[in-house]
DNA sequence: GCAAGGTC
């Protein structure tokens, strides 16, 4: 007996998606294709069967959400209401104007199906997305069943296996998204009202820009991203130049000068440095203590996702992320770059490699280079190493036609082109060998090395004491504010780019030709307002706590309301403070304390008689609240809305001291007893930095593959460093040391050498 | 005139 034809209407988060899906279930037998009301999101229809099931299929798509979160109207005007009301005023979701034709053709559609398919990314905001398509379906057609596809990648098996196997959507994971959409437009709204009223006044811009358009934005992703601009330029500014000493030695032949780099690196310690120095001198002989040939590999990167395009197209062509991925868009839409927003840095086995550099052969670059790791014989080929990142949906950016550049491209157009082609030759290259040879040597005692001579015995042909003078880290690049954002949670990679370009449009940040940011004396005035108070609203914390609710409640383990009211009521009395009669005197005054720098110059007329200068003193006269959320019940220690932030001053002056660079080491010595200069005792500490002084942070160096984080070279881990002799950058090892009190050695100078952080 | 998240 013949079953009865069903008709489903499928529904991606995308057209791509529709579009493969369907060509993948059709086997593109009997596939068509129509227009619907959108002109971007066609209807595809074949026949199918699920589970023996005979289907009409009908597979359009949306473009990403469907809705909006928003006030309702009486709340929409800035000045209908107090912005603290924002924290409970209803919210509704609707279609925006612009989705109107998308709600449509679901609407039509959906009239006549039976069974609805959300085919949406599988992530929380997909999930999301899924509810807002069945709200408007539903609507429609009441009778639907609804039916949810899970897919982890657009691949025949993948797909075919997802339909014969549907399930029901998760609304935990849809929750968690309304929850974030609920908080950001809360808390968004609410701050960027209050300080856009409190403070345009204080500000002039001197950029061509009306006024009265003139807002002062706050967003939970936004200010944290100008939090790490501003943080290190406070580094920048609380660095105190120090004066240092080191022995540079070197050596003439024939075959030109070797400088040999002093093993200790920096001495901040001059009676100490002179005294090697001259025993140096006394016995100038250099002996060869070991010579290390090593092979130094270079390892391909990892294929590219789309914080990695950002970083690069910002380190080699200086493109703001924002224009990468406007160029990115465009070569993806006219076929020659895979979708170009995805987290995903390994290649899926199933992917063809060899074909897509067959297809670059015929170039006038690179087209040589793709015949050689095409043929076997040169043994350049190897299987690209995988980063350990799969977003589910795309693979990593790789060039999907050949071009040898088009009519209509630009410079960019070329150039991203270029980097996306190299970048996949690359991970499909063996890395690159190269040797070394390091030599170490030995003046009275004194450890030197080079790298890349070999010589054995020899007299230095210089051997100088010279000084220098610390220096601050870099203000932070549009990739190191990349790296921060990726590594702190702060928007996701196809956001990331927005929250940056934001602070530029807001004339909170400065960005110079190299791709620095500074903070405007605005940006900087707004945080400091807000770090005076000892909120971290500039902080990547809260963010972090949001992120973790979100978790909870896609899990099931913390409700939607659970989370909105609990998180809502801290902000609130986050927000309450922060606009308390107090705190807004003193942190208008923080905003015309700033000087006047870049394009934003405060305006002195409002200048007033005494500048506050202690918030404690004031938040304490409020007897018996908390002085962290003002509410009675607790004290500021066990304060509910503590991760809103302390109130600690103490704790940006500290930081401030934090952001010196490098490792520094206590070295021990011990004189003898003729040598002891004058208010000296045997036993001496001395101060050293070294041999590489780090001109950038940890988290800077750890993002550069395949890199020692110790000496900056390649080769090795920091493990097997060879510069590791000179002093355990181990913390473990310090601690160790400590206990184990005053190690000397017999030799008159040298003892032991372990870390200490810089501010002790 | 506010957010951040999808995507065109």
């Amino acid at each position: 007996m013949a079953t009865r034809t069903v008709t489903v209407l499928n529904v991606a988060e995308k057209p791509s998606v529709a579009k493969s899906v369907s060509a993948i279930l059709s086997r593109n037998q009997g596939l068509r294709v129509r227009e619907g009301r959108s002109r971007y999101n066609k209807i595809f229809e074949f026949t199918y069967s699920i589970r023996g099931q005979p289907c009409q299929m009908l597979f359009t798509s949306v473009t990403g959400h469907l809705m909006e979160l928003e006030f309702e109207d009486r709340y929409r005007k800035w000045h209908s209401c107090d912005p603290a009301d924002l924290y409970h005023a209803p919210v509704r979701k609707f279609v925006p104007e612009d989705k109107k034709d998308i709600k449509r053709t679901l609407e039509e559609e959906a009239r006549r199906c039976q069974w609805l398919v959300l085919w949406l990314d599988c992530d929380r905001e997909g999930e999301n997305i899924a509810f807002e398509v069945v709200d408007v379906c539903t609507a429609a057609n009441r009778y639907v069943t609804l039916k949810r596809a899970r897919f982890s990648a657009l691949i025949d098996r993948e797909i075919h296996n997802a339909v014969q196997n549907l399930v029901e959507p998760n609304k935990w994971f849809a929750d968690a998204v309304d929850a974030r959409q609920e908080i950001d437009l809360r808390i968004g709204a609410s701050f960027t009202r209050f300080q856009t009223m409190l403070l345009r006044d204080a500000f002039i811009i001197d950029t061509p820009t009306d006024d009265r358009n003139l807002v002062l934005s706050y967003g939970p992703c936004q200010f944290p991203t100008l939090g790490f601009v501003v943080e290190r330029y406070w580094e920048i500014q609380a660095h105190e130049p120090e004066e240092f000493w080191l022995i540079n030695c070197s050596h003439r032949s024939d075959e030109g000068v070797a400088n040999f780099s002093w093993m200790r690196g920096h001495l901040f310690d001059y009676t100490c440095a002179v005294i090697i120095y001259e025993m140096c001198t006394e016995e100038p002989n250099a002996t060869v203590t070991n010579v290390k040939q090593q092979e130094k590999l270079k390892y391909p990167p990892y294929p590219l996702n789309t914080i990695e395009l950002e970083k690069r197209a910002s380190r080699y062509f200086r493109m703001s992320s924002e224009h990468t991925m406007k160029v990115a868009e465009e070569l993806y839409q006219a076929g020659f770059i895979s979708y170009p927003r995805t987290e995903t840095d390994s290649f899926s086995s199933r992917t063809d490699l060899h074909t897509i550099v067959q297809e670059q052969q015929g170039h006038p670059e690179w087209g040589i280079y793709a015949q050689r790791l095409l043929d076997p014989g040169t043994g350049l080929w190897r299987n690209p190493r995988g980063g350990g990142h799969d977003d589910k949906a795309h693979p990593p950016i790789h060039p999907t036609k050949f071009s040898a550049g088009e009519a209509g491209w630009s410079q960019d157009h070329r150039k991203l082109y270029e980097l996306v082609v190299r970048h996949f030759l690359a991970c499909v290259s063996k890395p690159a060998v190269g040797a070394e040879t390091i030599v170490e040597i030995d003046i009275a005692g004194e450890q030197f090395s080079v790298c890349g001579r070999v010589i054995l015995e020899f007299i230095p042909t210089a051997l100088t004491l010279d000084s220098g003078v610390t220096r601050p880290p870099p203000l932070l690049s549009e990739a190191d504010l990349l790296s921060s954002m990726d590594k702190e949670g702060i928007g996701t990679d196809a956001t990331m780019h927005d929250h940056i370009k934001k602070l530029l449009d807001r004339f909170y940040v400065t960005k110079d030709s190299s791709t620095r940011f500074t903070p405007t004396n605005l940006g900087e005035a707004l945080v400091m307002g807000y770090d005076d108070m000892g909120y971290k609203l500039w902080k990547p914390d809260l963010r972090a706590v949001m992120e973790r609710d979100m978790k909870s409640v896609s899990e099931g383990v913390k409700s939607k309301d659970e989370v909105l009211a609990n998180s809502l009521q801290q902000m609130k009395a986050c927000f309450l403070d922060v606009s308390s009669p107090v705190y807004l005197i003193q942190f208008k005054f923080r905003q015309l304390e700033i000087p006047p720098n870049y394009s934003v110059n405060h305006l002195a007329r409002a200048r007033g008689p005494n500048t506050p200068t202690s918030h404690a003193n004031q938040s304490n006269t409020r007897q018996g609240l908390c002085t962290n959320c003002q509410q009675t019940g607790h004290s500021s220690n066990d304060c509910p809305s503590q991760n809103l932030g302390s109130r600690n001053a103490e704790h940006r002056r500290m930081n401030q001291h934090n952001g010196n660079v490098g490792p520094v080491y206590l070295i021990q010595f011990k004189f003898r007893q003729l040598e002891i200069p004058p208010n000296y005792s045997v036993n001496h500490l001395a101060r050293a930095r070294g041999p590489n002084t780090p001109t950038s942070h940890a988290n800077q160096s750890n993002t550069r593959q395949g890199l020692c984080t110790n000496c900056q070279q390649t080769g090795h881990s920091s493990n097997d460093c060879p510069s590791q002799n000179l002093g355990s950058r181990n913390a473990e090892h310090r601690r160790m040391n400590q206990h184990n009190g005053n190690v000397v050695s017999s030799d008159s100078v040298l003892a032991m050498v372990f870390e200490l952080p810089l501010w002790m």
